[in-house]
DNA sequence: GAGCCTCGAGATCT
DNA sequence: CTCGAGGCTC
């Protein structure tokens, strides 16, 4: 790639066909009104680390996109309307298309700290969507704080602020919003992270090697409510590294800054408290 | 010492 | 991205 041009163009948009652009490791169409932003926002929106909607993978949203059953965030919660079209539809059933409304409706509870997250506010993901649930309780509040407000909060800094600030302006935002609060979408957040202190309150962990017993996410979660951290990375930071089989550079930076590691069966001693 | 800048480390974002 | 450390100026 040369360094005098801004960008290089590759290929095409398969939706589109407007030039892609590479960025980092991958490629962004550069048409902002292309369609396939929208089909990428609405997977973002119901996907495992999100809303978790199962049975609205990639593939069946944008089948439903092109259908036009499904074009903006508060369709999935209209889905309901099509309940008959759909079942007729090839691949799907009465009981596939159930499964799929149930799953919809329980993603309603969710919460605001992982609704934040699924939205696509710009650099809010899911810790600083936690951090700003946490701080605020409940959407309206958060729609109505001020960018110094949001600046002095621990973690937050003048980019994200500004972010903030600024979805929280713009109309058709605005109106989404007010859409899912009329479809029932829990807008508030209730902590389910425990009050007294454990061996994990206020620590730093972090996750290497293979779990048996418990996928990494699960652990995470786990720790995260027991009122520890996770992150990544191993430095002079870390408190615990959390050790399955299979570990690899990360146990050995913990060796020689003398870290203190749990195995599996010390990490689920602890757990088990 | 307050104010401003740059830089690196650590963590996060989609 | 955020933030704190360290250097520089006034």
């Amino acid at each position: 790639m040369s360094d005098a041009r801004p960008f290089e163009f590759i290929k095409e948009c398969p939706i589109c066909k407007s030039p892609l652009i590479k960025k980092d490791a991958s490629y962004y169409c550069v048409n902002e009104e292309c369609p396939k932003k929208d089909i990428e926002s609405l997977i973002h929106f119901a996907a495992r680390d999100t809303m978790n909607i199962i049975g609205l993978g990639d593939a069946i949203i944008e089948d439903f996109f092109n259908m036009g059953y499904i074009k903006s965030i508060p369709d999935i919660y209209r889905l309901d309307r099509y309940v008959e079209e759909l079942k007729l539809l090839e691949g799907f059933g009465e009981k596939s298309i159930n499964n799929l409304l149930d799953s919809i409706e329980e993603s309603k509870k969710t919460g605001l700290d992982r609704l934040l997250f699924a939205v696509g506010i710009r650099y809010v993901g899911k810790k600083t969507g936690k951090i700003l649930a946490k701080r605020f309780k409940n959407i309206d509040a958060l729609a109505s704080a001020s960018f110094e407000e949001l600046e002095a909060i621990r973690d937050i800094g003048d980019v994200i602020a500004q972010s903030v600030v600024d979805y929280f302006n713009d109309e058709d935002n605005l109106k989404m919003i007010t859409e899912l609060k009329e479809l029932g979408l829990n807008m508030g957040y209730e902590s389910n992270e425990v009050e007294e202190e454990t061996i994990f309150t206020g620590k730093t962990f972090v996750l290497t090697g293979t779990l048996d017993s418990i996928t990494r996410d699960d652990a995470k979660e786990k720790i995260e409510n027991l009122g520890g951290n996770c992150s990544g990375s191993v430095s002079k930071k870390t408190d615990v590294v959390i050790a399955g089989h299979d570990a690899g550079s990360k146990y050995q930076k913990a060796v020689d800054l003398g870290i203190e590691i749990w195995d599996e069966a010390k990490f689920l001693e602890m757990l088990n408290i």
